[in-house]
DNA sequence: CTATTATTAGAGTTATTACTCTAATTCGTC
DNA sequence: GACGAATTAGAGTAATAACTCTAATAATAG
């Protein structure tokens, strides 16, 4: 694997684990064994590999909300989106961490991520009008404007909210029980929306993902 | 006003403005046109400035979520519950902001605001089992339970989401409109809940809340 | 008026960070 | 193996930030 490669992964990682404004370029050039000026040589700013990490994430975001192609929705796609989207913001989640920073350091990425952004809630929107018109969902339009619009919030602070509120400093991991009480809260807004024709259904799909009571329910 | 308050007032308002990040002690005394020795007298360094104004946050919402005493809840009453946590929110809109960072820079605020959020995720619950209880939604313990917690996460991102999704760099300026629209978009979650009594009555008051669509609906 | 305490100024320190520059080394190709 | 281009090392720089220290000034009490 090359050296800009290598970077960038290392960068992510270390943006994980300790937040984009807490990671230097010296720290992910040491991390790496190489010097400084290598680093530079391949990004001309710390920016340009953030933007490049932002490349990566968009893309596989946008390739995840397609929706199904030549069959009408089921129940089971919205798991699939919610699964795979989760685990694509756990990969990149110092992201919507550091987003607004990283967002006024740097104009051309702000506007890019509004077009992110744009897209992405309408493609929620649309699932949210194809799972209805699948007979699934019970919402009309403003509902499901409504819905996309609380998704994508949830979504995108879901691990933000961890960090901030169930996790003390010392024991900062978090659990693949924690992913999933996400996926379950963004269930939770679609939940009085569900048909009785489809409502058991769903429910036991959304009780797989029930949050063990120890991490929530502490204090 | 001391020199005391006036470091407080100041700090605040260049942290909204610029974000924690971005404002360093040197440039609030600056602005103060006090020496940074001064502002140190005062107070022993930055982080005790920040948890000062976490304080007087705290407190004030806290105050807001207080249940009616002596009488059932109203319609009515949900709505000063937002408008109130609202403004409080943006008059301390850095906080949810930088929360990630101010937290894992301060073990000691962390463990407060955990405190925090778990008093204020109790109050909220109640505040929909009262609304239930008085027959204006129809939602269970599960439901209010869960309508709780996305309230929480939808009220403390909105300033976030607003900064990173509708403004564009240059004219960061967020208008009395985009406020209300995370009003209603908070009224959004409760009302699949409402009940026939109730519902075109809390609708109305929705109403009055619905965003414009010039800064929703552009692109 | 004086002694004590509270407040303030402001220069200075230490540490850090993003980034540059030059020289060396490796790599691909003929 | 020679030569130009790509890659890398590593010392160094300029800027910045949080914070300290000492001395000066104001406020207050007796």
């Amino acid at each position: 694997m090359g050296t800009r490669e290598r970077i960038i992964d290392v960068a992510l990682e270390m943006f994980n684990e300790n937040g984009e404004r807490a990671v230097t370029t010296n720290h992910i050039a040491s991390r790496l064994g190489i010097s400084p000026g290598n680093l530079y040589y391949h990004f001309r700013n710390k920016q340009a590999i953030i933007a490049n990490l932002f490349d990566r994430y968009e893309q596989r975001v946008l390739e995840i909300l397609a929706l199904p192609e030549g069959r009408v929705i089921e129940t089971q796609d919205k798991l699939r989106y919610l699964t795979d989207v989760f685990n694509e913001l756990w990969a990149y989640r110092f992201m919507h961490r550091d987003m607004e920073h990283l967002l006024s350091a740097d104009p051309e990425l702000h506007e890019r991520y509004r077009g992110f952004f744009s897209h992405c809630l309408r493609q929620i929107e649309n699932i949210f009008l194809a799972l209805s018109g699948a007979g699934i969902l019970s919402a009309d339009e403003q509902d499901c404007q409504d819905l996309a619009l609380n998704t994508w919030i949830v979504v995108t602070s879901w691990f933000s909210f961890l960090q901030c509120n169930l996790l003390s400093g010392d024991e900062s991991v978090i659990t693949q029980d924690m992913l999933q009480g996400g996926i379950y809260q963004v269930f939770s807004l679609e939940r009085p929306y569900l048909t009785p024709d489809h409502r058991d259904d769903v429910l036991a799909l959304q009780r797989a993902f029930i949050p063990r009571p120890d991490w929530l329910k502490r204090r």
